[in-house]
DNA sequence: TACTAACCGAGACGGTACGTCCTGTCTTTTC
DNA sequence: GAAAAGACAGGACGTACCGTCTCGGTTAGTA
């Protein structure tokens, strides 16, 4: 069995780290990511800022957990795979279609790419429902569906465009959304 | 018809912002986005912060300005449409995979969303692209494709996963990736 | 002899100098010397930066030039040089003891010491009062009274308190400095 | 009694502090009190400019404070009074004579005059010696000498000249000045 | 009457310094 | 011995003026 380690001096206090998170989301939502700043962060939730430094090594990691908030359950069911992907879409998009969108791809796209903290996050917020997604394309081809070709490229040309719309601003993350692309996505894998 | 402005005073010289967009361009590829602060590029370039900031609001703009070097001729004959669609996404696979991709993500991810200055970046970097491949897919059914039901999806479809790449980073910007795009785009107009 | 020079063109207007001159004046009474800029008296005057630049070699000459505004008749008739000295001192007193008088003293302070400009402002302004009053005391020393060992020094005793007051600060330039200086100072040349 | 207050976090560094006033005085009688910019004294001290803001409100206060070497004990013994004034005096004109005296004069005519830190400084640095004047005064007029009908102003009579001459220029702050002085002063007091 | 030199306004230029904000580190006191 | 408080060195921000320069457009005097 793990031995307890010795621990000595006073303990990390979670309740510091959750109140720094809160004040963290709660910046992001009021004044925007470029207003994230440690110093804030420190100011507002009553944390020192060696504190802060001591969890996260520095603003965009630290925005990057507070914008974790959950794992919005990526795919569910069992269910018709062309269904549970409209379905899956539609709430990512409702998801993105607010501030904290734009905000996930600011970090996204101001975070070292290589720091694990950075990888991490890719994976659960962004990754993991693409993950989802492959499962319920793999299940459309058992159903008899023609695999396509390249199944990472299918993957990012239904993921991708959430994205590209936050980025270059062209067109709105409406609802409809969902269903073209599912529409799309299942006529490559028409038998 | 439009007449002359009188234009008193003198005028802004072209020279400087010249100098300045290439400081700016050799800072970008040298130390990377993080690093093009306006005091570098007037320190680098020999102009002075208030003629920087005469000509552009912020180093977002620079940036901005400074990463259009040249629309890279985003669709040009009149050959076969799959064959062009192919032909134009390895140009910008090429165009992005390296360090500016990145840096282009960087910059519209970071500026104001509703500036003027990023509208009109939007437009010629990314949009452009966008505009051809329509012209492109167009063709394609005016020689007898299916249309598609979202023609505004299909193309998001072709051009996001690019950006989807840089940002998530779970797939590398391969040259392969301009074919597998132009089938699985061309698999969903099928007569 | 010396011949008038050709002059050929536009000669200077002298209504451009006038019009600075009174934006000076009244920027200098509104905000004080430490915001009479030439950029200022450009903007409030009409001139142009250039223009100013080719009257004044600063924005302190070009203060003290607005803070001449007329030497107020330094010594006037003939009559007991005490009552003379006291009506004079009086005078300059009242004059000072407004806000322009600060700023004389600053602009004393700030100009370069050794600048043609500066020395001709102190000679109008401050030491032809000085010279007024060696006048008074020589008329006196003519009438009887003692001459004093050094008449540079009794001369400095009497004009120095008014900078020293505004300088330090400690009493006010009040009405009756003007007799008790005169007092004191003839309490020197007794007989 | 006064409780020590709490003072929690990081006391302030008199380190930092002396090094940056040891750098202002250097910057003062190397290149005068226009250079002395706290810019420039953060680069010479080795300081960060946050911290040089954190100390003094602008670079006057910074100067006054460097300015303020040691009170030249004003005046000291008990012995005869016009002796002793002329003593005093003779030490406050080698002291102003130098470029600091100048420097002084500058500091308090481009001050804030209402500022708590220019009172201090005009309290410490000038009307100390005043104050001391004013003894020696007071101890003349017990060993029998005639009172003045405005002590006040014959304090300032003394005291004035020294920095009418620094802002006037027209006579040189030469020693026998000290002298002068100190007979004109008791020329006053006769009984 | 036409030429032309000097002045005028406007305003961009390279600079310096401002005073503020935030970074990431450090030091001190408190718990 | 970690947390909190806060000072520290440093770097960049965006602004205000500096004093210089280049413009197009008057406005004289002379040619």
């Amino acid at each position: 069995m793990s031995q307890a380690p010795p621990r000595r001096g006073r303990p990390p206090s979670p309740e510091t780290r959750a109140r720094a998170l809160a004040a963290a989301r709660e910046i992001l939502l009021r004044d925007g990511f470029g207003r994230l700043t440690i110093e804030a962060v420190a100011a507002a939730s009553g944390a020192g800022k060696p504190t802060l430094y001591r969890h996260w090594a520095n603003a965009q990691e630290l925005a990057m957990e507070a914008l974790i908030v959950e794992a919005p359950d990526p795919a569910a069911g069992r269910g018709d795979p062309r269904t549970e992907l409209a379905a899956q879409l539609s709430r990512l998009i409702r998801a993105f279609a607010t501030t904290r969108g734009r905000q996930i791809t600011l970090a996204l796209a101001s975070a070292d790419p290589d720091s694990e903290f950075t990888r991490a996050f890719r994976n659960r917020v962004i990754l993991a429902s693409r993950e989802a997604g492959r499962a319920l394309i793999l299940r459309a081809i058992q159903n008899g569906a023609q695999a396509p070709d390249d199944i990472e490229t299918l993957l990012d040309m239904i993921y991708g465009p959430l994205f590209f719309r936050l980025l270059a601003g062209h067109q709105p993350l409406e609802p409809g959304l969902a269903q073209s692309l599912t529409n799309l996505a299942f006529a490559t894998l028409r038998p």
